[in-house]
Order: structure tokens, then sequence, then C-alpha cells
DNA sequence: ACATTTGCTTAACACTGTTAAATAATCTAA
DNA sequence: TTAGATTATTTAACAGTGTTAAGCAAATGT
């Protein structure tokens, strides 16, 4: 019996050294240089094998995707976590969304990209991608005095952060942000922006 | 002499022929669903023939982005053309940056999602993505009474206008928009916001 | 009419994701 | 321990991708 919590064990360890393998291969070469050839290299097997892992190579995207949902809210989270005051939260937490994009460039590509055909499908069959709309509404209904969550307000003003820095966050993705000092100012004088015109 | 010209401008033809095939084929089935054979057979040739006309797949791709820059300009400049006080100018041209976004969903991936490898090299060789910035940034130095076009200010709010645009189109691409009422409101909202701030 | 260039296709190479069949390794039971 | 059954893994194959080289056929120049 307990040589088959061996196995288990065996197999949970393959499982997760696809899923290292391929964020590995696309920290190193991109998005579009991920095979299941290669990853069955790094893991040294042959490329079958990992069917047995997951259904196909979708599949592996969407569980990277979904580890990524988990480490941005875990983060967003934590930023909440160092202030009291639904103001201070929500830069605290856009602050940490911003950086968590490029200390995670890939995942975060792989987030809100367009990796492989169309990533609607993708976030649609993952309900880790809501965490962080909860966690950072949450500040915002708090600001406003609004306790219903999913009030038309609540998901205007979140749309609006979150149009500014993802927008912010994909153009220097694209390489087409000028220097750090500009995008830190653009970001701050953003934030604190919205934040001002909300605050009662 | 003549036949010279007629089988230049046959060639020229096919040419044209290709890049709307492609461009035919990307918004049936999506960019991911281009290929060669597939361009190849709607033109009723075969592969290779493609080659004489465009050096690989990627010079495809980066005509049919320079197009979409060229499009997007000469809408810019018309919405411009509307106005003469540059903060009117300002409103009409990011709104038709909105409405150049979704008419053309798949122009607009192409430009500034991640279709191929990495778009940062293609925008390095097209001059055409640098059209937008010109038209619209002249808008904001009349504005604020500011000459020098490269100046740290204009590019400053240049990108904040865009990542705000360009988030909320890039998040209702992802199919992550709500209802159209609220992203029109965001947009106005934060296009009239910007403008307000950077108004003398 | 012959030679040469041009236009185009077929064939091939090295990849891709994925599946089915064949083999090797392990475990089970007599 | 050995025969049989399971399981683990690989090899081979299919259909598709971008791309290149070789071959053929038709038009052109002399």
């Amino acid at each position: 019996m307990a040589s088959k919590d061996r196995i288990l064990r065996l197999k949970e360890e393959t499982r997760v050294n696809i899923l290292e393998a391929a964020l590995q291969i696309v920290k190193a070469e991109g998005w579009q240089a991920l095979s299941m050839r290669k990853i069955a290299d790094v893991i040294e097997y042959t490329a079958p094998i990992i069917y047995e892992y997951f259904a196909n190579k979708e599949a592996i995207l969407l569980e990277l995707n979904r580890q990524g949902y988990l480490k941005l809210s875990k983060q967003l989270q934590e930023a909440k976590d160092k202030h009291t005051s639904p103001a201070n939260q929500l830069e605290e937490m856009w602050l940490s969304y911003w950086n968590f994009a490029f200390a995670n460039k890939e995942l975060y590509q792989g987030m809100f990209g367009i990796t492989t055909s169309c990533a609607c499908k993708m976030v649609n069959e993952l309900p880790e991608a809501e965490l962080p709309w909860d966690i950072i509404s949450a500040s915002i209904g708090e600001l406003m005095n609004i306790q219903d969550m999913d009030s038309d307000i609540i998901c205007t003003k979140y749309y609006t952060f979150w149009s500014v820095v993802h927008g912010l966050v994909s153009i220097n993705l694209l390489d087409r942000g000028d220097s750090d000092k500009i995008n830190r100012q653009v970001l701050r004088d953003a934030i604190t922006g919205i934040i001002r015109s909300i605050t009662p």
C-alpha cells in the first residue's frame, strides 16, 4: 500500500516537473518556442508521456495561467494587508500589480496577452481569474461606502483602474515604454488621480 | 514594353491578393489559423510562389501591420480635422482610436497584441508605427503650449492617454469587458479627466 | 527552331501537436 | 521462481506547419 503512495507521489512530482519545465522554456525562449517535445527533453522523457498528465498543450498553458492568478492574488493580498485605509490599500495593490507584471513577464503575458488562439475561453474556465477582482473591488467598495460588490459603479471604477495599469503594462511589455521614470510617474499619477476622484 | 507593364501590374495584383487573402483568413479563423498553404489556396496557387512576393510569413504580418498603422493614422487625422481646439481634437481622436480597434479587431490585435514571437522587433522595423504618436502629440503640445514634441511632459501625457485607452481595448478584446455602456463611460471619463488635468 | 528565361509545381526537410501500436519494466499470483 | 497480467515508456505514424531545392512547362528572345 505504501508503495502505491510512493508511485502517486512520483507521478505528482513529474506533473510539477512538466509545469516547471514549461515555464523554464518559456522564460528562456518565449511562449512561441514552447513545444511538447522540448518539455519532454527537459524532464528526460519522450513527448507522449506528457499526455498522461495533461490532456493537451492547452491544458498545460491553462494550469500555468491558473498558478499565475494565484500568485498575483497572493501578492495583492499581502499588499492590501500593509495598510488599513482603502485609499492606501488601493495604491499599494496597484503598484504591487505593476511589480508582479514585470517580475513575472511571461506569466503575465500568458494571463493577459494572446498566447494561444483566444484567451477568452481560458479565462472562462478559470475561477481563479476572478480573485484579483474580488480583493481589489473590496477596497473600492469600502472607499466608496458601497456594500454591493457587483454594483455597476464598482465595476466601472475597477475597469478604470485596470485599464490604465494594464495598458501601461502591455505597452511596456511591447517595448514601447520609454524610461522607467516616466512610467512610474504615469502610473502614480493615474492611480492617485483615480483614487482622488472616487474618494468621498 | 507594354506587356512588361501588364505583367508587372499582374504581379502587383497577386501581391495585393496575398495580403487580402491573409486578412480574410485571419478575420474568419483568427491569427493562429493563418498559414502559407491556406493563403495559397485562396489565391489559387501553391505555397512556394508566395515567397516570390514576400520573404517569409513574418513579412506578410509586418505588411498587414503597416497597413493597419496607416489606416489608423488616416482615421485619427480625419477625427482631428473635425475640430479646431486641441481639447476637442484629443477627445475625438481617442474615441476614433477606440472605434478603430473594434472595427478592425484583427488588425488591432496584430498591431498591439502578441501575434508572433515578439512584437517589439516588428515595431522597430515600422516607421509607420510612429504616425499616430505624431498626430496626437501635436494636439497635446498645442493644448499645453509646448513646442518640443519630444519633451518628457508630452511623452508622459501621451502614455497616460494611450495606457487607459489601450488597456480598455485589450481588456475588451480579451472578452473581459462588461457592457458597452460601462466601457463608453469609463472611456469618456478617463479621456475628459486627462484632458482637464492638462488643460492650462 | 533553338536556347533561355520565367512561372509554377512537386518533393522534400525539419519542425509542430497528437494518437495508436509495440516494447520494456514492474507487479501479481501460482 | 516463473508465468501471466499491468503498467510505464518508447517508437512510429499522421496531419499539419514554414521553408527550400529541384524539376517541369510554358512563354520569350534570338
